[in-house]
DNA sequence: TTATATATTTAACACTGTTAATTTAATTAA
DNA sequence: TTAATTAAATTAACAGTGTTAAATATATAA
C-alpha cells in the first residue's frame, strides 16, 4: 500500500468510526452526512471523497458489528460444549444482541442497499452469518446421530427466519410482548423445533 | 353523523385513496405529505386539518389492505375445504400478496409508529391478521386429531414469524433467491412443519 | 518561490415534515 | 342583500435530508 492508499484507509475508518458511533448509540434513523461528518471532524462534502453515497457508507459497517456479535455471542456460550444446548443459546444470543442494538438490526435486515450488485458480497454475509455461527453444533448433532442431515439444513433454515421474523415484529412493537415474554416465547419454539 | 362530520370523513378519504394509490404502486419510500396532496388534489397543509402526521395517514389505510389481502387470499383457496391442505395455501397466498405489493409489507412490518398508545389498535390486527385467517383450519385440524390443541397454538406462531422471517429477507433481498426458488422454499418448510 | 495537482469546504439545489401567518371560502346576522 | 364572523385552504417559512458543482485551501513538484 502506498502513501495514497494509506491516507484514504485511514480517512475512511473515520468516517466509519463516526457511523458506527451513531448506530450503535441512536440508530439508523438519526445518521446523516452531516451528523456522520461533524462527529469525525470534517465537511459533510468531504465524506463523498471517500464514499459513494451514505448507503455505502453504512453497509461498510456491517463486517465490524458481526466481528462485534461473534464476540458478544461466543461470550455468552463459553465453556459450553458443541452440541443441541449450545445451540439453542447461540440463537438465543443472536437475538438479544440485536434486541440490545436495534438500530443493527435495522443495517442488517431493513435498510435497502443502493448499488446492489456492487454489495452482493456483504448482503451474502448478512445470509449466512447466523449459520456460520453454529456450523459445529449442526455437526455434532448429525454426527450424534441426533438428527438427520437433510432435516438439519432444513430446521437451521427454519430457526434463522423464525429468530428474524420474532426480531422484526418485536423491534418494531408489531409483536405486543414485553422482553422477558418474547424471550420466554423464543426458548419455547426453539425447544419445540429442536424437540427437546 | 351532522354535516361537517360527513364532510370531514370525505376530506380524509380523498387524502387516504391518494395515499394507497402510492402505497400500491410506489412503495412507502415515494409518500410523501407533498406527493399525497398533490394526487388528493389539495395543498400539503391542508392534510394536517385531517390527520395529525403522515404517519398517522399511512397507517390508517392497514385496515383496508388488510380487507383487500383477505380477499386475495379467499380467492386463492376458493372451492377448498379448512384443512391443512387450505392451511398451506392460505400461507402461501399471504406470501405472495407481500411480494407483490413490498410498499404494504414495508407498512404492517417496517413503519415504525409514532403515537404508539393510539396506533394499539392497528398493530394488535397486524399482529393477529395471518392467525384469523386459519381459524376454521387449526379447529378442522384439531377436530379431526391431525394435531393437538397446544401444538396448534405453537405451530401457527412458529409458521407466522417464519413467514415474515422469509418476506423480509426476500423484499429487502437479504435472502438471494428468485421467486420460484424462494416459493419452493416455503413451501417446503411448510410441509415440513406440518409433516406432510 | 512559483506552478500544478489534490483535498476540503462552502454554496446551491431539490427534496422532506411540520407550523404559523395569510388568504380564500362559507356561514351567520343584520 | 350586505356586512361580520367563522372555518377552511393556501402560501411562506423553518429546520432538516442527500448530493453535486464551484470555490477555496493545502500539499507536492519544478
Amino acid at each position: 500500500m502506498n502513501n495514497k492508499q494509506i491516507q484514504e484507509q485511514r480517512m475512511r475508518t473515520y468516517f466509519l468510526q463516526a457511523t458506527r458511533e451513531i448506530l450503535r448509540s441512536e440508530g439508523l434513523k438519526n445518521i446523516s452526512v452531516r451528523n456522520v461528518a461533524d462527529r469525525a471532524g470534517y465537511s459533510y462534502a468531504t465524506l463523498y471523497n471517500y464514499f459513494k453515497d451514505v448507503k455505502d457508507l453504512v453497509f461498510e459497517c456491517v463486517l465490524d458489528f458481526q466481528q462485534e456479535c461473534r464476540e458478544f455471542i461466543s461470550d455468552e456460550v463459553k465453556n459450553m460444549k458443541p452440541g443441541r444446548e449450545r445451540l439453542v443459546q447461540i440463537n438465543r444470543a443472536y437475538f438479544k444482541y440485536f434486541v440490545q442494538y436495534p438500530g443493527i438490526f435495522e443495517l442488517f435486515y431493513i435498510e435497502k442497499t443502493t448499488d446492489l450488485a456492487h454489495r452482493q458480497p456483504t448482503i451474502e454475509k448478512i445470509d449466512t452469518f447466523l449459520p456460520s455461527l453454529m456450523e459445529e453444533d449442526w455437526e455434532v448433532m448429525i454426527q450424534e446421530k441426533v438428527i438427520e442431515p437433510e432435516g438439519a439444513a432444513l430446521l437451521q433454515e427454519q430457526i434463522r427466519f423464525f429468530i428474524v421474523g420474532v426480531l422484526i415484529s418485536y423491534i418494531n412493537r408489531r409483536y405486543v410482548a414485553d422482553y422477558p415474554e418474547v424471550m420466554a416465547m423464543v426458548d419455547q419454539h426453539l425447544n419445540y423445533m429442536l424437540n427437546m
